[in-house]
DNA sequence: TTTTTGAACGTAATCGATTTCGATACTTGT
DNA sequence: ACAAGTATCGAAATCGATTACGTTCAAAAA
C-alpha cells in the first residue's frame, strides 16, 4: 500500500509537502506539486480514509438508520428505491453509506452510541418508530440527522406530501361522481395521521359526509388485513362505491377479495392505491394510485443531510415537502350521469 | 467525546493498561481491570472504530457490490432480502456495511480502488456484469471477496440452485401432465444459461422434445418483455400448455397478455414463475415457482467472507448451493387424463 | 547595505488506540 | 539469603494523514 511517506521519499521532500500539493495548497510550488502528483499517480497512490478520518474528525460517511418492525427491512420498494436515492446523492457529495443499527457483533450499543463508534459525519432516519427512546436520542445528539416523514423540532425533515396525495386521491374519485368513498389506513403513524385528517377535510370541503363504517383500520403492506377489511366493506348494506387503500400493496388483498365476491374492479368498484410502485402499473387494469416520488425524497435527505454537515452555520431547520403524482390508471370507474 | 486518555487519567493508569484491560489482557491485574472497566462504563467511553482500523489494518467493515444496469438497484425484492440478511449476519459477526461504488465524490476510483480507500475487510459482489473489468480486478485483488451466483476461479462463491430449480419446476409440470413446455428466458447471464440447460436436459431426461419455438428470449424483470414473448408464444400453430417465465415480476407480463388474449390461468394456459417474492403468493391464483433462499444467501456469502477475513488460514474457496423450494401455487392445471 | 517581506518547504504535534519490550516489585525455590 | 521466576504496569513506537508554526533564502524596500 502506497503511502505519503513512500512519495515523500520518492520526492525528496517531506510528507507536510506532499499532504500539501496533494490537497492543493497555495504554499507548494506550483513545479514541485505537478512532480508530487505526477509521482502519486504513478505509484498508485490512494489516500486512506481511515486516517484522513482520524485526523479530521470526519468520516464521509453518512449512516442510515433503517428499521422495519414487520423485518421485510429493506424489502419495501418505497424504501428501497430511497435508499438508492439517497446512496447516490451521497456518493455525488462524496460520502459513502453505512447501516446504523444496534448491538453491533458484542458490543451492546444503541443507535447513537453505533454512529459515533463508526464516525459518522450524519445520519439519515427513516422508516423507525420515531417514538423509539433510541431513535429520540440519536436525533437529539451532537450528529446532524435528517428525518424522513416525520418531523422533530428543530431538525431538517423530508416530507411526502401525504395530505395533498391523499386530497388529489379524494378529488379524482370525486370528481367521477364517487360520493361513497371508503378508506382503509394503515396502523397509526403520523403517516396514517396526516392521509386520515386530509381524507376527513377534504371530504367535507366537497360537501361530502362519510359514516363511521367507511373508514378502516388495516396494516400497511398487509393485504390479509386489507383483505379483511375490504370483506367488512363489502358486507355493509349501503356498500361504498369506491375503496382507497393504504398502500399498493394491500390493494393486493382487497382485489383477491373483491375478485372472491365476484365484484368487478372497476365495474362494481373503483378502487384507487397509494405509492405507486412498479407494481401496480404493469398490472391490468392499471391502478389508480398516488405515486410519491422516493428518488426525490432520498436525493433531498442526502442532500440536506450534506448541507447542514457542510455548512452548520448557514443551515436552519427546514421540512422538506416532496410532492408526488396523481397515476390515474383504469380502477377508477366514472359513475356520472351520461357516462 | 471520552477517549482511552481520559479513562487513564481518571485512573491514574497508563493509556496502555486502559487498552489492555478493555480487551481483557492478561497481564493487567483483575481487580485494576474491572476498576478500568468500571471507569469507561460511568464515563460513556465508546471504542474509536477509526483509530482502531488506522492501527490494526481492519475496519471491521464490509463492502457490498450492487449494480444493476436496469438501474432498478435495490429496487429487486430479491436483492433487497440478500442485502438485509447480509447485513444481518455481518453484524451478529461485528461487522458493518457499506455499499462500493466507482466515483465517490470528485475522486474518480474504480471498485477495488474505492474498497481499498474504505480499509474494506472484504466485499460482497453480487448482481453485476462479472464480465467487468472492473468487477475483475477487484475480484482478482488482496481483498477477499464472495460472489452471489457466479463463480470465480479460487474464489468462494454463494449460488442458488438454478439447476435444481428448473429441473423440479420441469418436473412438476410434466409429473401434472404437461409435454408441451414452453420457456421464457431472461438476458444471457451466468443464470440463464445454468437454467437453459437444465431446463433441455431435464426435457431429454424426460423424453421430451422441446422444438425450438418454445424457447423464447426475454429480459429479467420486465413484464413488457415477456409480454411480447408470451404473445409469440400465443401466436404458435401449436400452442405450448404451460409457460415457465423467468421470474415472477416477468409472469405479470405474461398473464396480462394472457388476459387480454381471454386465456384463463390455468384454465387455458398454465404457467410458473421464478423467485418466489412476495407478490407471488399474494395474487390470486397463487403463482407456483421456485422459491429462491434469499436470507440464506445472504447469510451464507455473509458468514463465508467473515471466515475468509478471520481465518485465511485455514479458508479454502467453496461454492456454497442454496437450495431453493418448489412453491406449488395455483397455477398449473393437472391435465392428465381422468383429471 | 540593512531590513522587510514573502514564497517554499520542513518540524513536530496530533488524532485514538494497540502492542512490543522493558521495568519494577514481589514471590518462590534452594 | 540470593537467584530466578512471575505478576503487573508503563514508555514509546506505530498506523497514515493533516496542519500550526518555524525556518530558510532570496527578492524587494528602506
Amino acid at each position: 500500500m502506497v503511502t505519503i511517506t513512500d512519495i515523500s521519499r520518492r520526492c525528496n521532500v517531506s510528507r507536510a509537502t506532499v499532504s500539501k500539493a496533494l490537497n492543493g495548497h497555495s504554499d507548494i510550488n506550483a513545479e514541485t506539486a505537478a512532480h508530487i502528483r505526477q509521482a502519486a499517480k504513478e505509484m498508485g497512490y490512494l489516500p486512506n480514509a481511515t486516517a484522513r478520518a482520524l485526523k479530521l474528525g470526519r468520516s464521509h460517511n453518512i449512516g442510515v438508520l433503517f428499521v422495519d418492525k414487520t423485518s421485510s427491512g429493506l424489502g419495501h420498494e418505497y424504501f428501497s428505491q430511497i435508499l438508492e436515492s439517497v446512496k447516490q446523492e451521497a456518493e455525488r457529495s462524496g460520502y459513502d453509506i453505512t447501516f446504523i443499527s444496534r448491538d453491533i457483533g458484542t458490543l451492546h450499543m444503541d443507535y447513537y452510541e453505533h454512529a459515533k463508534y463508526r464516525n459518522c459525519d450524519g445520519v439519515i432516519v427513516a422508516s423507525v418508530d420515531f417514538t423509539d427512546p433510541a431513535v429520540i436520542k440519536l436525533v437529539n445528539s451532537d450528529i446532524p440527522t435528517v428525518t424522513l416523514d416525520y418531523v422533530f423540532d428543530s431538525h431538517s425533515a423530508v416530507l411526502s406530501d401525504n395530505v395533498g396525495g391523499m386530497a388529489d386521491l379524494v378529488r379524482f374519485v370525486y370528481d367521477r361522481g364517487h360520493r361513497k368513498i371508503a378508506f382503509i389506513h394503515g396502523e397509526p403513524t403520523s403517516v396514517t395521521q396526516k392521509r386520515l385528517a386530509s381524507f376527513h377535510k377534504t371530504c367535507s370541503e366537497l360537501g361530502l359526509t362519510i359514516p363511521e363504517e367507511y373508514v378502516e383500520a388495516a396494516t400497511f403492506h398487509d393485504p390479509k388485513a386489507s383483505g379483511l377489511a375490504t370483506r367488512r366493506l363489502l358486507a355493509l348494506k349501503d356498500r361504498p362505491t369506491c375503496i382507497l387503500y393504504p398502500d399498493d400493496f394491500s390493494f393486493i388483498g382487497g382485489m383477491n377479495e373483491l375478485e372472491k365476491q365476484g365484484v368487478s374492479i372497476p365495474g362494481d368498484m373503483s378502487v384507487a392505491g397509494y405509492d405507486g410502485i412498479l407494481l401496480s402499473q404493469v398490472l391490468r387494469p392499471r391502478l389508480t394510485t398516488y405515486r410519491q416520488d422516493a428518488e426525490a425524497m432520498g436525493r433531498e435527505a442526502a442532500h440536506e443531510l450534506v448541507e447542514i454537515i457542510e455548512r452548520p452555520k448557514e443551515w436552519i431547520p427546514r421540512q422538506i415537502m416532496i410532492p408526488g403524482r396523481l397515476l390515474t390508471g383504469d380502477t377508477v370507474r366514472d359513475i356520472r350521469e351520461g357516462f
